[in-house]
RNA sequence: GUAUCCGUAGCUCAGUUGGAUAGAGCGUCAGACUCCGACUCUGAAGGUCGCAGGUUCGACUCCUGUCGGGUACACCA
């Protein structure tokens, strides 16, 4: 039932739709107020009147709706109090009814929605930067699929390009190939690092790169069979980290994979008359207010922008998405705008469900990240300096919890997963193992330890015939607890709105907060039964919307730890 | 230079299509475990919301300008 739609249903305004009556009742900052205002100042104008009279005569109208157990105005706003145990009742109702799937919903039913995310670099090491990538990704996919969409988590491979021509020199030259199995991409690595330090000296060595990627596009037997060995030793590693991170692909076409889809696209656009050429190289303009997609160079190459429309119209095609989300950094905003610009000029209707959804960049406090001096974090090390800091205070505090590895590894990772989806997608981090491995306040471990305590009460609780009595939930603290949890579904569309997992996260912070305050102030087990029910199914209820939440950001939920 | 994003407490950040006295965590200080898990909870201190105009009954929120910072700007991805 929607409290809402009955008090705007009630309202009797000249000129002024239920509808918009609808909209306008918010919820007040300051819960003292209400569950629900009504600002009446808009109204004033048109009606003539103060909005302290409009106020007044509003409360009157909606006073006799049943649910409300008080009607007020103040300064202009009608204030809206719902009845606690009636709203109790309902929102437990409903969590319970639908358990771990509260929150789901049809929206999207029959859409498709790809999300190009993660797109790991072949030969170069995971590092934090992919981290928050992959973690917003990752969000963003168990979001939409919650939300009825069907998704196609999308790994766009960096798997292609002049690099591999420098690695195949480097390998040739330096690599030892039982060294190189044995480190892996830490192997690949250091000989590329080596390769650029060596160009330095050695110009030639340029030249011999170059012509051995020319020997992959050729298709030289060996240089391909070494090309796929790289991409071998990667994937094995990439895998094992996705593992922990419990982040799957529906596809892994990468940057190669469009090699032989590009001509077809190059073909439309100068048949449409959009390709120009300037300076030698083949151009499309965009517009008046960024400078033109450059789509062919001089030599004949062909470019990343190039690659992306062909990967473009491979997934329309494909998949016949409703709409196509890329997770990248904002430093590409340029080229997305060119990118989509082209699109449109091509006058595909499908160009306007093109976004890009862009987050910051990771740095780290002595300066950016950069693979090529080696001068990166890698994810594996902080989610091992995390899970080992977890083991720590596991092996203080609870000395006895079984399957310490295991928990010791959701909570590491967890803290670390959920740095990173906390704060608006768009603001920078400069890394710092002392951030991420914060386990105190708002981070996951906190949230992972109201988990465990709600299992803890509830398997203290056992079963019960008894009917609750919800005058036990008629209180401050779990008022703002059931709002919360009331809340949850909508949070849910909106941070999918807005391609914000951090919505979710703060909710997540927020209804944990509630049930720790709840938790302290009111003794759940030793009320009245009745009372005691109502309690239990309160914490039974925040258990799964905490369960779902964990479940959408991708953090372990420990039972005990 | 042009475009674009960011600027809120000492630090890291929230702030719901413009709404009532701007919130949280960390840190600091002071408290709460004979009681359902103290990885918890309570309280205090801490703010010209970068600055200046404008729109509005009302601006952290919208517009213009300005200052500070990030990023990008043709043959890399």
């Amino acid at each position: 039932m929607d409290y809402k739609r009955m008090i705007a249903d009630t309202v009797r305004l000249d000129g002024v739709s239920a509808q918009e009556i609808y909209e306008m009742l918010v919820p007040p900052k300051d819960s003292a107020n209400g569950d629900y205002c009504l600002p009446c100042f808009k109204f004033a104008k048109q009606l003539r009147t103060s909005p302290i009279e409009i106020a007044r005569r509003i409360a009157q109208e909606t006073a006799r709706v049943a649910a409300l157990s008080k009607v007020e105005a103040v300064a202009g706003y009608v204030n809206y109090t719902l009845d606690k145990t009636m709203l109790a009742a309902q929102v437990l109702d409903r969590v319970l009814a639908q358990g771990d799937a509260y929150g789901a919903s049809d929206q999207g039913a029959g859409k498709t929605v790809c999300i190009d995310y993660s797109s790991v670099n072949i030969a170069k090491p995971f590092h934090m930067g992919h981290m928050l990538n992959t973690a917003i990704g990752a969000a963003l996919y168990r979001l939409y699929a919650k939300l009825g969409y069907r998704v196609v988590g999308i790994n766009h491979l960096g798997d292609w390009g002049t690099q591999f021509g420098k690695l195949i020199v480097a390998y040739r030259k330096w690599g030892d190939p039982a060294l190189v199995e044995s480190s892996g991409v830490r192997g690949l690595l250091d000989i590329y690092v080596r390769f650029h330090k060596e160009a330095e000296q050695d110009p030639a060595l340029d030249d011999q790169a170059r012509a051995a990627f020319k020997a992959i596009e050729d298709g030289d037997p060996e240089a391909v069979a070494l090309w796929n060995r790289f991409k071998d030793i990667t994937m094995r590693e990439v895998e094992r980290t996705y593992a922990r991170l419990n982040v799957r692909f529906d596809s892994y076409a990468g940057e190669s994979f469009y090699n032989d889809k590009m001509q077809p696209v190059l073909d439309d656009l100068r048949a449409q008359g959009l390709l120009e050429y300037s300076d030698g190289a083949q151009i499309v303009r965009v517009g008046d207010d960024m400078p033109p997609c450059l789509l062919v160079r001089a030599d004949g190459a062909t470019l990343y922008a190039t690659r992306d429309l062909a990967a473009a119209f491979y997934r329309k095609r494909t998949y016949d998405f409703d709409r196509c989300l890329y997770v990248v950094a904002y430093q590409q905003n340029l080229h997305f705008r060119q990118f989509f610009g082209v699109l449109e000029r091509m006058g595909e209707p499908w160009a306007q469900d093109m976004v890009h959804v862009a987050h910051g960049m990771v740095s780290l406090e002595d300066g950016a990240m950069s693979t090529r001096s080696g001068h990166v974090v890698t994810l594996e090390e902080v989610l091992d300096k995390a899970v080992e800091k977890a083991r720590g205070v596991i092996a203080d505090k609870s000395p006895d919890l079984q399957d310490k590895d295991g928990v010791a590894e959701q909570v590491g990772v967890g803290a670390v997963v959920f740095g990173m989806l906390y704060n608006a997608r768009i603001k920078d981090m400069v890394f710092s193992f002392d951030k991420c491995l914060n386990f105190d306040g708002e981070t996951a471990p906190y949230i992972q330890y109201t988990y465990a305590r709600c299992n803890s009460v509830l398997a203290k609780a056992g079963q019960s015939e008894c009917e609750p009595d919800y005058r036990g939930l008629d209180n401050p603290e779990a008022a703002q607890l059931i709002r919360l949890l009331d809340r949850y579904p909508q949070t849910l569309v909106e941070a999918a709105r807005k391609y914000e997992p951090c919505i979710v996260s703060r909710h997540l912070v927020d209804v944990a907060q509630a049930f720790n305050k709840f938790y302290f102030e009111h003794s759940i087990l030793q009320a009245s039964p009745a009372e005691r029910e109502a309690r239990v199914r309160l914490v039974r209820a925040t258990r799964h919307v905490l369960a779902s939440a964990l479940d959408l950001l991708g953090i372990g939920k420990p039972e005990r730890m």
